[in-house]
DNA sequence: GTCTATACAGTGATAGAC
DNA sequence: GTCTATCACTGTATAGAC
């Protein structure tokens, strides 16, 4: 019974080992970059041995795609959601703004956009792939919001996929730059807040129906 | 007179040689990134050896904030010049729009934003000033713009600050973000032109003087 | 000031024992 | 499958000749 029983009485570890490792590797990734981090701090971080990690991935790039591949889906989150149909068209806009703007900012998010464009250069099929199931998956649940508004009157009516492309831009602002060059001033909830606000008023003054 | 004659005795380089080093390393650290370029890859580059290399800069960060210093400077151009007081105010914000998108697209400016975003995590002040020196000029100068535009009845009053910022965000788009993950498709010349079309209307829809 | 040569730590990746 | 030990290599930084 020695390798067989060996891997199932080390019920320390009830997850797999792979997604243990991929942990510690996005860990890692996030916080120094792909360069700057050496196989060696993955599988110390992993409590690994580095022979084990390569068992499982067969190169440091190979680790890194995963890494990408995994943190895509992040945004398949409920940003959008909790939609009732009788609230005001200006409300519902805001609470969208905020949600966006809360998952743009979040440590995380900057981590990983700061990580995968560091490497956008020299590794595009990996930028392509974040891009195509990160953001665009957001752009494509806001515009399919912004479509049923104006189908619905409560928006002139127009090209809800710019539409949408703007309304991110507009409570964007300039807060995501800052946060991505690691300027912490002007980056408090109050002035978020308002940028967000005046982003949206904008945005509701361009595309208000006709005479309101 | 030994020394001095010396340094002047040689012709071959009427350039300081601390700016042909700063010049070899800016390239390679947009090329590579900061972690990924070896100080051998840059004295190489500059045709000098290693050792003279840290005469000039005591260390790999001294350098990469020495480039990251000059890089700030680029955005003094005359992004927003050429103004004849004549032309109609769309055709004016046009032609912002599309200065101000074609030196963020462009090539050298992707990857200066890619290399401070890559390494601001870590060294935290040199985002601040690259982001003080440079988005923030372009904002300073773009807000006098819509200020004197407001004044004179161009454009509604409001916060020129704020304008200035929704311009940017509107005629950004996600063309930015794109560029920086290395997203080619979707960076068509007809494309962008759109954005910035449509980011240009949006913007005067919301801040055209009332009853216009 | 500039070079060649090198010290010394750290890198990604692997071989072989268990 | 997992580990320890090690490979060949490259990194930053410096010493010493000129």
């Amino acid at each position: 019974m020695p390798s067989k029983t060996a891997a199932a009485l080390s019920p320390s570890r009830p997850e797999d080992k792979a997604a243990q490792i991929l942990r510690a590797a996005r860990e890692e990734f996030l916080r120094h970059g792909y360069a700057a981090t050496s196989m060696d701090a993955v599988a110390l971080s992993a409590k690994v041995s580095k022979a084990t990690l390569y068992v499982y991935y067969g190169s440091k790039r190979d680790l890194f795609a995963a890494v990408i591949q995994q943190e895509r889906d992040r945004y398949a989150g409920s940003m959008l959601s909790g939609e009732s149909g009788r609230e005001p068209i200006e409300a519902k806009l805001l609470r969208f703004g905020r949600n966006i703007v809360d998952f743009l900012l979040s440590a995380d998010t900057i981590a990983s956009y700061r990580m995968v464009m560091g490497e956008a250069g020299r590794l595009p099929e990996l930028g392509e792939t974040f891009f195509s199931n990160g953001p665009v998956k957001l752009l494509d649940r806001l515009e399919e919001c912004i479509d049923n508004a104006m189908r619905s009157g409560t928006l002139r009516r127009d090209d809800a996929r710019c539409a949408a492309e703007q309304l991110i831009g507009l409570v964007r602002g300039d807060l995501q730059l800052r946060a991505l060059l690691g300027v912490t001033d002007g980056l408090s909830r109050s002035r978020m807040d308002a940028v967000i606000r005046a982003g949206v008023e904008t945005f509701y003054r361009a595309y208000r129906p006709a005479g309101r």
